[in-house]
DNA sequence: GTTTCAAAGTGGTCATACCAAAAAACCACT
DNA sequence: AGTGGTTTTTTGGTATGACCACTTTGAAAC
């Protein structure tokens, strides 16, 4: 009963594991649907048994971080899987959600640029920058071009060096992805909105590697704000081609 | 490879025990503070092996169900007060992420206000109103405050006519809400606060009000910040002093 | 370029042994 | 009886090695 004398909380070798594990999953550095060594080879760099790596990982399965299947490995759970397929449900349901969760996308990633320009390391610039000179190469294929830029996005959300933040964007962009390859939404159609993008593009970049977070964010936000115009402008077209009534959103105006 | 006899899922035989065992302690099988069998022994009953039991306690322990302590059995855990989200285990196995949750909270409910400026209906305006005056009310008892506050928030972010946002507002508030309680953050701590805070509310009624989107995001951008601000502060303090008791509900359990 | 299929890799389970800590049994001695 | 110390037993924790079932992969066959 006497607090005075706590005992040392005898580390078990599992929980360290587990720690380390966990630790490294809300770090960023394990990120979503990352699928992390096998168990032998985690004991052996470990310098453990495989028993008490599987205890550590039962421990981690039992809480929904990871995802076990046999034969095929173990992988950070993606948090869509666990956390939300309500949400997806929702989306698919009615199909304005689908703009406010772009919307919402929206801005979560212009407070991730303001992160990345004021704490990503040089690693995660180099990073960016390696995306950044993707995108703005010439002649690359069209096919190509809406994975680069994802990726040139999500290397600024990495680099926002929130945990929270990565795994809040896996939900939606996992959600945003599946919804936009359903309808078949190509953005980017004219090349003057390629260029218009690659220069809004171009002044993100450079406002986060000057480490200026107001700039990052405004740069940001006017990048996104086109994109969900041009958005906005497919939208309607589809919606006048078939009449889609929209119930709720009663306006004053 | 006929499909329709295909048998079910191969249920494994951890999982198999951990249910079983579940079952017994949900139901009043297995009282609490009763310690169960030894590892061994379940095996034997159980007609497995001591490493399948071993892993079905391991996913019990991960969730708090049971408590094993080295020499001295497994007993079943009195009261599981656990919540359950991937992401709420997240932020608690690392508080930065707190506060990248709140700011990213914050960043949310800014859009929300515009879109409640924009688009809330008489009977939500009338909501937002009710919950405002309630808010302004001079002596009402403290310990409602933070309840009050939280429902006028809520009332705008209902008014902004996205399920999606609300539905990721659910995940965070609950989120945020246990955590603040867990840390026993006591936000609204001066009456120069309080009063500050009062105003800040009445600026965004009055955007929301009067339907201008631009001013309530503003005002609700301002008013968040401050809280931020608030929070910060407190954050230092406590990492100042160093010496947290940390009541039971740390993770070592 | 597909399809097929066998080998490699991975998680799941089992058996056995040993270690460390707690609990229980035992044994003095007062 | 009761107290304190010692020994023995029980119990959870870890390590090793083996095998099984499944998935992945890549090379062979088409």
């Amino acid at each position: 009963m006497d607090r005075r004398f706590q005992e040392i909380p005898r580390e078990r070798v599992a929980d360290r594991i587990a720690s380390e594990l966990l630790r490294m999953i809300s770090s960023g550095e394990l990120a979503p649907g990352e699928r992390l060594p096998g168990e032998r080879q985690l004991a052996d760099m470990m310098g453990v048994s495989r028993v008490s790596v599987r205890a550590a990982l039962q421990q981690l399965k039992a809480q929904g971080f990871v995802t076990a299947v046999q034969g095929g490995g173990t992988r950070i759970t993606a948090a869509a899987d666990q956390l939300d397929s309500a949400l997806a449900r929702l989306v698919r349901s009615n199909r304005n959600n689908l703009h406010d969760l772009a919307e919402v996308r929206a801005n979560l990633e212009v407070w991730a640029a303001r992160r990345a320009a004021e704490r990503a390391t040089p690693e995660q610039l180099a990073e960016i920058e390696r995306c950044f000179s993707i995108i703005m190469s010439p002649d690359r294929p069209s096919r190509a071009k809406a994975e680069d830029d994802l990726n040139f996005h999500l290397a600024i959300a990495k680099a926002s060096n929130s945990a929270v933040f990565m795994h809040l964007m896996s939900i939606l962009g996992d959600i945003l992805e599946q919804m936009f390859a359903f309808h078949r939404y190509s953005l980017y159609a004219s090349p003057a909105d390629d260029r218009r993008f690659m220069e809004q593009h171009r002044a993100i970049w450079a406002a986060i590697q000057r480490g200026d977070g107001d700039a990052a964010e405004e740069a940001m936000r006017e990048h996104l704000t086109t994109v969900l115009s041009r958005y906005e402008e497919e939208k309607e077209e589809e919606e006048s081609q078939q009449a889609a009534p929209q119930p709720q959103a009663a306006a004053r105006g």
